[in-house]
DNA sequence: GCTTAGGTTTAG
């Protein structure tokens, strides 16, 4: 059940802080962690690093904890669950909870080392109105987590536990608790705490900015900027590598900042002049060319944020523990909306290969194919955006066997994969790089070899040094600076000159996140949209910060659907009253159909003409009804079986089966159809109001659990559920044929026993609305404009 | 132990 996004009054930022020692990721299975609360935004996928971890969190909202479990597990789940809904038959790690700790137990020791400690936990919606018996559950924890628990977790902080047991409690009438306990113990048990209470008297962290214009030597101060320009962290003569920025704000004053940090983890995440950067605790130096410039101080962290006005706001953390408030919120879309107006930012340097010159400098967004150490100084990248170069491109021999990755690719590539020597100080970072992940390289030098050939080739160099912010970084691969990247490498595919073989497909089609695990994902989408919305392609998590009504496109693989079983997606709809109907089996129909066989007891209607069939039974009669006049197209079959009227209308058209009350004809009930005509079934609702039957429409209805690097959202395909399949839910209610396609594409978006990275992603047209449920509103989400893909055509 | 860099082109 979805809720309105009002009642996500706060929302979990997982903080990666582990309670108790260093840990990494989910490889620890009992362990308790941090979650910074945040108001206003969605929470935002941190890292995909290492495999195994938790990943996305909403707290309010009571969707989507999605943990993925490590190694080769069952790749990646949702756990959902309240309280109230607590079901005996889901054990183990099908569920998720989360609530307040209203009552902690002792640490009971049973005996060495082995602990038990019982708590109690209350669902922290705020629902008055519902009894303790709905709201609070006893939770049981034994072994090191009763430890730990005892040790971090305070009563009123606020836990979201998995990898439970649901159990029946024997206590519930005596505690008037809930029915059943969570025993949380040991292997995938896991609790997850906030340490910010939810107690309103309990103020929130909050800091304070500091305009540029009012910075003073000495001073350590919070600072938020628009980036006028920047260096990838490199290497200082000192122990660490440093990040060169210039930023700006409202003040115009611009600054110098110098990052401090030995691990480039730590380092500010800028991608392109006008992201946005907030600084928390640096430090203001004494004038330097008689300007002020900040340098980091302890405890610094930083995020940055796309600069483009409208594009969601999603913090690219530096430390997995951070503060993210409304007010940042707004502070960052300010900063867009002044720099949009300023006009300040230089001019994008970023090229295709197409477009480059020789002699130039640009910027390179592409994806990695290749690397080849050539010498300690320097390394071969062989890469390609998508674009054929205008000038025929070098390749730079090297022996075979020290390429890693593959560009084994003989026919159509001309001219599409550049070979990009990378020198000094940029070695350290190429050599780091998979093939497979997308890269932006930053001053890149086109050069036309000087050779006595016509025409002269071009190469790239990445020289040494860090001028002109010279130097490499990888682009996560949710990026939106990708989109034209990756549209263009989709339209390659696309076009049947390119013949690559299976391997090649391996490398480019597979997302930086997977790489090591060599996993398949179709890189060409499996749905596209259809619709003419110029629309930036928007996270899962944004589609649902936004209040509806609103459109966005997105682009997500599929989690889960339902229902499972496909012919439970066709419904009957009746377009006058909106109301929807399951369609009948026929075990139901036929049963209907036998009850209304009465012996020989046929009504005679003065309007008909009527005549006996023998029945398949020995000596039961079928009546024929056929009206006189213009009616004469219908057929009206009395004291029919299911199964003969079937029959019968393989032959006849249009027959509407009818019964006989107190020797008066009239319709069968409304549970069956009303009119067979052939194959198809027609369904009717109030059929006995004077303008008779209102026919009911066949529709496919189904729910699509959608997921991103983001976040996921729950959305319906109904209205344009029959685009989406390229199938008439009227036509496949009546063909097996159709019902398979049905099948087919929901298992080509979903393989069965696939892991996410397997599945295609599709790109999506989605409607936000809302519905009014019990006074209430609450946000829906329904894919519209969007069509399957079929591999097979064109 | 508390610097390192402090934009502004390699020269292959």
């Amino acid at each position: 059940m979805g809720r309105r996004l009002s009642e996500i009054c706060f929302i979990g930022i997982l903080s990666w802080c582990c309670s108790s020692r260093e840990c990494e990721g989910a490889t620890e299975k009992s362990s308790i962690w941090h979650l910074d609360k945040v108001p206003g935004i969605i929470c935002q996928l941190l890292s995909l690093s290492p495999p195994g971890c938790l990943v996305g969190y909403n707290l309010m909202s009571n969707e989507g904890l999605r943990t993925e479990f490590h190694p080769s597990g069952n790749g990646s789940y949702i756990l959902n669950g309240t309280l109230t809904s607590v079901m005996m038959n889901t054990e183990e790690l099908d569920q998720c909870q989360h609530g307040k700790v209203i009552q902690k137990g002792p640490l009971v020791s049973l005996d060495e080392d082995s602990y038990v400690l019982k708590a109690v936990i209350q669902e922290h919606r705020l629902q008055h109105d519902l009894p303790p018996g709905l709201t609070a559950i006893n939770v049981f924890f034994s072994g090191g987590l009763a430890k730990e628990f005892s040790e971090t977790v305070q009563q009123e902080d606020v836990v979201v536990l998995t990898g439970f047991v649901v159990s029946r409690s024997p206590t519930t009438i005596k505690d008037g608790l809930h029915s059943c306990n969570l025993q949380l113990a040991g292997g995938e048990a896991c609790v997850y705490v906030s340490d910010i209470s939810l107690s309103t008297s309990n103020p929130k962290p909050k800091y304070n900015y500091t305009a540029l214009k009012d910075l003073k030597p000495g001073m350590i101060v919070n600072i938020y900027g628009v980036v006028t320009f920047f260096k990838q962290p490199f290497r200082t003569k000192g122990t660490d590598y440093c990040s060169t920025l210039k930023i700006t704000d409202e003040s115009n004053v611009k600054i110098g900042c110098s990052i401090f940090s030995e691990k480039l983890e730590e380092h500010p995440k800028v991608f392109k002049n006008g992201d946005i950067i907030r600084l928390h605790r640096v430090k203001a130096t004494q004038l330097f060319n008689s300007c002020v410039n900040v340098v980091t101080s302890l405890g610094f962290s930083a995020l940055t944020f796309e600069g483009t006005v409208g594009s969601p706001v999603v913090p690219r953390a530096t430390s997995r523990n951070f503060y993210f408030s409304e007010q940042d919120r707004q502070t960052v879309e300010k900063l867009r909306q002044w720099t949009a107006s300023q006009g300040l930012l230089p001019p994008l340097s970023t090229m295709q290969l197409a477009h480059v010159q020789p002699s130039t400098y640009f910027d390179l967004t592409c994806q990695l194919l290749a690397k080849a150490k050539v010498d300690s100084s320097c390394t071969l990248l062989k890469v390609w955006d998508g674009t054929r170069c205008a000038h025929p491109l070098l390749k730079v021999s090297i022996q075979p066997e020290a390429l890693e990755g593959n560009v084994d690719v003989t026919k159509g590539t001309d001219n599409l994969v550049a070979d990009i020597l990378v020198y000094d100080n940029h070695v350290e970072v190429a050599q780091e790089l998979k093939p497979g992940v997308y890269l932006r390289i930053y001053n890149l030098h086109a050069i036309l070899q000087p050779t006595p050939t016509t025409p002269r080739h071009m190469c790239f160099h990445l020289h040494g040094g860090t001028s002109y912010g010279r130097g490499l970084c990888v682009l996560p691969s949710n990026s939106p600076d990708l989109q034209q990247l990756q549209s263009n490498l989709e339209l390659l595919t696309a076009s049947s000159e390119m013949n690559l073989d299976d391997s090649f497909m391996d490398v480019w089609s597979t997302p930086p996140e997977n790489l090591g695990h060599w996993r398949f994902t179709f890189f060409s989408p499996a749905a596209v949209r259809t619709c003419g919305h110029a629309l930036e392609q928007a996270p899962l998590s944004c589609v649902k910060s936004f209040a509806p009504p609103r459109v966005f496109h997105v682009r997500a693989q599929l989690h889960r659907f339902q229902p499972q079983r496909l012919y439970q997606a066709l419904k009957l709809h009746c377009p006058r009253c909106r109301a929807l109907f399951d369609i009948p089996d026929d075990e139901t129909i036929a049963s209907v159909f036998q009850e209304a066989i009465h012996g020989e007891d046929f009504s005679s209607p003065a309007w008909a003409l009527t005549g006996f069939l023998d029945s398949t039974s020995r000596g039961r009669k079928i009546a024929v009804h056929l009206p006189k006049g213009e009616r004469e197209e219908l057929v009206f079959l009395e004291g029919a079986t299911l199964e003969e009227v079937c029959r019968i209308s393989q032959n006849l058209q249009n027959i509407v089966p009818v019964k006989s009350y107190e020797g008066r004809m009239v319709c069968m009930d409304l549970s069956v159809p009303f009119l067979f005509q052939g194959a198809t079934r027609h369904y009717g609702s109030v059929p006995f109001i004077s303008l008779g039957v209102q026919p009911l429409h066949y529709a496919l209805l189904m729910k699509l659990y959608l997921e991103d690097s983001s976040g996921f959202l729950e959305a319906v395909l109904w209205e344009d559920a029959e685009k989406f399949f390229r199938v008439s839910a009227a036509d496949a209610a009546v063909s097996q044929e159709l019902q398979d396609k049905i099948q087919w594409v929901m298992d080509r978006l979903c393989p069965p026993g696939s892991t996410m990275a397997e599945r295609p992603w599709l790109e999506l047209c989605i409607e936000a609305y809302t519905v009014e449920e019990g006074g209430r509103s609450i946000a829906c989400y329904q894919v519209f404009n969007t069509e399957t893909t079929d591999p097979h055509m064109e």
